[in-house]
DNA sequence: AGCACGCCGACT
DNA sequence: GTCGGCGTGCTC
């Protein structure tokens, strides 16, 4: 008979399903921590992780024994296990649920043989030399050069935020780094927001690197490529990672550096499940793996600006584009100063109507940027007040032109128009506001020019893009010139390189000035400097490229820095203000969120965990605020609240929640609260 | 969370 | 007579 030992494996189990998230075994001979194994539970069999060696703990009792050790498979290192902890901590999920819940889906289906057979498969496959010549570097300018001088002397840990404008070749920088992180033999990931936005970026990378192993990593990969490039990274076969914010959790032994490109971009932050932001995780894991970081943007986070402005963080600047191209003009058009009454025509005021008849006499395009898809907003009864409301939510229904439906944006609930209003059989019923669809019509209007030769007007918006290629060939028409105003939602602001676009206007961006939201205006700052580098990327056209803001506030502060191009000192201003109201990175936040089929018991389960918290932050150093309804409070009959918990402290914080959230778990299970589920999200981004 | 067991209505 | 509805309970 065998002598066993007791193992400890990290399963996945739900925090709330009243076990231990590492989870003890009998396994015939100790392992190393972080080799996968078989685990029965229950009635199922699962991927488990060993998190102890089992090493000196003899089992005596009735564990169950290990169902299979997948050895084939080198174990998950101790930094990939730290990185794992520490998010399991600081995101407050269970270890073994986020441990397992980041390896690729299709490792948890392979059994013992079936994954040796892919390793065989692998290694012979990048046993084959790769025939390729890669890109030579492009000589770098003084300002790229003296960025590069200065990267290359960064000898610490400390992280790098590299603040250049669109088109100020960042990416240069990125590849620079890259190149020197392979050729001292160690690996490189490269972080990015989304990967189908960012075609350029990737084959900018596998150009500079041809001869290299690259792999890609996002969730637009079918399961076995994902598990493929997951495991040449792990294996230390690929050179370079390109991924999402999955990717963060790559298993990679040689690991020397972590690009994050457009590091303010709130895509890093995952939104359900373990709610981790990648780019504060790439800053951890290179700590601990020795890595350097480098966070890449023209409009960086606060949070980030402010460490550089510490000095934690070293800024890097890229002031200027490539090849002497200017920057955009930005032209404030104060509405106040339009006519009013000219029916269609309050979409664009008339001198951006000129400027755009001006692009297109010359050949040139325009993009009209509008964050609101659809023909409106809500339908509207003049006679008795009826408005398009859903059924299921606390919003508006969207009126669909196109297809004549009204559409809820939150549910998907979607019915046919209705020809008359549903509750006094008024004949009239009305749109009320714009979206893009009526944009694109009012536009194609408004610049039918007399002569008769018609204006080619096109949109791209989640609507326009739905079948699958169509966004290729949208771009591709706009590309091959056979557009010339092109109207769209943010998908359009990011990443394209749009040649021929020398004018960008945004028509309404003025409600985010005023949002509940602190970060409102970070985001809209962000968004417009980025919708400006579509236009001019070109140095023939550069010249003469605008950027247009059509706005009731043209004093405003935001506004002012925009026109100088000027994101120090809108961070500036912005991060003032935040520290005099106590909000991040001045401050820590923390949001409960609670979902009920009726509001007083989501309202209960929230004031419960409130008296809970009394009992808990011995520090006195942490707030809890009252509950409020979610700004769309009601979502396919879901009521939604929250509540935000709040600390100067960040250490404060993190001792307070791990305490909070088990109790919170033992309320939900015992209490009798009716919520559906509730959800703690740290460095929460909306609020 | 899964996934079972378990106890009551409409079908081959 | 069974297929299947989802209520309750367990998982080292």
């Amino acid at each position: 008979m065998t002598a066993s030992v007791r193992l400890q494996v990290a399963v996945d189990t739900p925090q709330h399903a009243g076990l231990g998230d590492v989870l003890d075994y009998l396994s015939e001979q100790p392992l190393s921590p972080g080799t996968l194994v078989r685990v029965p539970l229950g009635r199922r069999e699962l991927l488990g992780i060993a998190w102890s060696d089992g090493a000196g703990e003899l089992a005596d009792s009735a564990l169950k024994p290990l169902t299979a050790v997948l050895g084939d498979l080198p174990p998950l290192d101790a930094a990939w296990r730290e990185l794992v902890t520490f998010a399991s901590g600081y995101y407050q999920r269970g270890l073994g649920e986020l441990a397992l819940s980041v390896l690729p889906p299709e490792l948890h289906k392979l059994d013992g043989s079936q994954i040796a057979l892919r390793l065989r498969k692998l290694h012979k496959a990048m046993a084959q030399p790769i025939e390729a010549r890669p890109d030579q570097p492009p000589e770098p300018s003084a300002e790229q050069a003296e960025v590069l001088a200065r990267l290359d002397a960064v000898t610490d840990a400390t992280p790098v935020l590299l603040h250049g404008v669109t088109g100020s070749g960042k990416t240069e920088v990125y590849l620079h780094a890259a190149a020197r992180t392979l050729a001292a033999g160690r690996q490189a990931l490269v972080l990015v927001p989304e990967i189908n936005l960012t075609p350029q970026l990737e084959a900018r990378f596998t150009a500079r690197f041809a001869g290299r192993r690259i792999v890609s990593l996002h969730s637009g990969m079918t399961p076995a490529q994902r598990l493929r490039g997951w495991l040449a990274a792990h294996l230390g076969l690929a050179d370079l990672v390109l991924g999402t914010r999955l990717a963060i959790f790559t298993p990679m032994p040689r690991l020397g550096l972590i690009v994050v490109d457009e590091e303010h971009d709130p895509s890093y932050k995952q939104q359900e499940g373990a709610r981790y932001s990648a780019r504060d995780l790439a800053v951890y894991r290179a700590r601990l793996q020795g890595a350097q970081v480098l966070l890449g943007s023209a409009t960086p986070s606060l949070e980030s600006w402010q460490r550089a402005n510490e000095g934690r963080y070293l800024r890097l600047t890229l002031p200027s584009r490539i090849g002497g191209a200017l920057l955009p003009r930005v032209r404030l058009v104060d509405m106040n100063q339009q006519p009013k009454d000219r029916g269609a025509g309050t979409a664009l005021s008339p001198p951006l109507v000129e400027a755009i008849r001006a692009r297109i006499a010359r050949g040139e395009q325009s993009l009209v940027f509008l964050n609101r898809r659809g023909y409106a907003p809500v339908l509207h009864c003049a006679d008795c007040g009826w408005k398009s409301g859903c059924p299921h939510c606390s919003a508006w229904r969207v009126f669909h032109k196109l297809d004549r439906t009204l559409r809820c944006h939150h549910c998907g609930f979607t019915e046919r128009v209705p020809r008359a209003c549903p509750e006094c059989g008024n004949l009239d019923i009305a749109p009320i506001g714009r979206g893009t669809e009526r944009l694109e019509e009012q536009i194609g209007m408004l610049l039918a020019s007399d002569g008769g030769s018609s204006v080619r007007v096109a949109r791209i918006d989640a609507d326009s893009t739905r079948l699958k290629g169509s966004l290729e060939a949208q771009l591709g028409a706009v590309h091959a010139g056979e557009v010339d105003v092109l109207v769209g939602t943010q998908m359009v602001t990011k990443g394209h390189d749009f040649r021929r676009i020398t004018l960008v206007a945004a028509v309404n961006p003025d409600s985010a000035l005023f949002s509940s939201d602190f970060r409102a205006p970070e985001r809209l700052f962000a968004l417009l400097m980025q919708a400006g580098g579509r236009a001019g990327r070109s140095a023939e056209h550069a010249q003469g490229a605008e950027m247009w803001v059509q706005t009731w506030h043209p004093q405003h502060p935001l506004y002012a820095a925009l026109r100088r191009h000027d994101f120090a000192a809108f961070a500036a201003d912005q991060l003032k203000e935040r520290e005099s109201a106590g909000l991040p990175p001045y401050a820590h936040l923390a949001m409960l969120r609670a979902d009920a089929r009726q509001v007083d018991a989501a309202q209960a389960f929230l004031d419960a965990a409130a008296a809970l918290a009394g009992g808990i932050d011995a520090s006195g150093m942490v707030s809890v605020y009252a509950p409020v309804p979610l700004p769309v409070a009601r979502v396919a009959g879901v009521e939604r609240m929250q509540m935000l918990v709040e600390s100067v402290s960040r250490p404060a914080l993190q001792r307070f929640l791990a305490a909070w959230v088990p109790a919170l778990h033992e309320l939900r299970r015992s209490g009798g609260h009716k919520v559906l589920r509730w959800a703690i999200d740290v460095d929460p981004l909306a609020i």
